[in-house]
DNA sequence: GTTTAATTTAACCAACTGGGCAAATAAAAT
DNA sequence: ATTTTATTTGCCCAGTTGGTTAAATTAAAC
């Protein structure tokens, strides 16, 4: 068994799996698992389709493959974000900042993963183990609590609201983005050139809301 | 023609075509337009496939009427809130407080449109004049720059980016439900409880982050 | 009451979709 | 070189899905 250890969207996939990999994450991301084909998935991998059952059986468990990829990247690069003996409003800033550049590079990921999980809930819990992200939000909780203590954060700010916060402003924009282009016409450039902005002032706005 | 002239989550639908309609959004909004099946739409409405087609022609028409009629409810709801001439404070507070009892009202909303704009983009500009939204944005802009010539809101927010971020902070919980439910393992009731706190909570965020 | 039009139903269909399988080809092992 | 194993292909299939249609039923018009 050659094992697919490349990142999804890299551009020299060798393996016949990681090109099945690939494609398919292309499709399901593009067209959710109910609008995802096979013929399709094929197709663009310029492969067989027989292939595709071949080496994931079936449509579920390559969309379960797909997906464990993608809930782990994107989870150990958040963990990562907050990992570093930062200050709050230090880990703030760095977090938009990474978080912005993560997302930007793959758009569809937001909106790919809240609508799967709103399929099938079952996803989360078992493709990943959730106490994993647990420690890093208790870590945030009590560095915001100690530094609310030190007079540096409002007293009245609650960390699980805060937490909820701040992934909001930095999710929702992708999510979204078919709507924004929609009521603000903007094309893929003027929706590049927001998220850059945003990608600098996000922090100031967080900071000046939760600032003693 | 029995034109079918009530709320979508009416408890009195009367007309064959309302009772369709209320049938269809129930399992558009749950399924998406892909996962839904014109015969679980039948049984839900305790009607014969047959009907469907016989009143709506396709699942693509059944569907834009659902649509159509989801997409304004929601923006009109949207712009109601921010018609009435108030204080950009007190619009801010007053949008939290009554988006997050409209949102609370069908919380598979924010999510299902997200998705279906994502889906066929063309849905938003064919199903609803865009300008009608652009005239409370505009007002709501030029509100925010006359306080900030006040003194009153601080000059560096930039209108476009603080309405965004307010439209952000009150419907990503939503979108995002699922996923809450299984990183911050929360049930229904948890969070019920989570928004009735954030409705309260979210305008002061919001007021602090851009206030002089 | 009878005709006419609107509504509802059951049965059916063609296209699509995920999936299976046996034969063919390529690669490895001996 | 030959056997054995792994990979790839073409072809097929059964179940599902949106959609149709002719007949049956109900309601409206006369």
């Amino acid at each position: 068994m050659n094992r697919a250890n490349n990142i999804i969207n890299s551009d020299t996939p060798q393996s016949t799996e990681a090109v099945i990999l690939k494609a398919a994450s292309e499709v399901f991301m593009e067209r959710g698992f109910d609008g995802a084909r096979m013929q399709e998935i094929a197709d663009r991998a310029g492969l067989n389709k027989a292939l595709l059952h071949y080496y994931y059986r079936s449509k579920e468990k390559l969309f379960n493959a797909v997906f464990e990829r993608v809930l782990i990247e994107m989870i150990e690069g958040m963990i990562q974000i907050f990992e570093d003996n930062l200050t709050v409003f230090e880990s703030i800033r760095s977090f938009f900042k990474k978080h912005q550049e993560i997302l930007m590079k793959n758009k569809l990921l937001p909106l790919f993963m809240l609508n799967e999980i709103q399929r099938a809930p079952e996803l989360l819990i078992d493709l990943y183990p959730v106490d994993r992200i647990q420690v890093v939000r208790k870590k945030f909780y009590s560095d915001v609590n100690n530094e609310q203590h030190m007079g540096i954060i409002r007293k009245d700010v609650d960390p699980h609201d805060l937490f909820l916060n701040i992934l909001s402003l930095s999710v929702f924009p992708f999510a979204a983005k078919p709507l924004l282009k929609g009521f603000y016409s903007m094309d893929e450039n003027d929706f590049q050139s927001m998220i850059s902005h945003r990608k600098e002032n996000l922090a100031d706005f967080v900071i000046n809301a939760i600032k003693a």
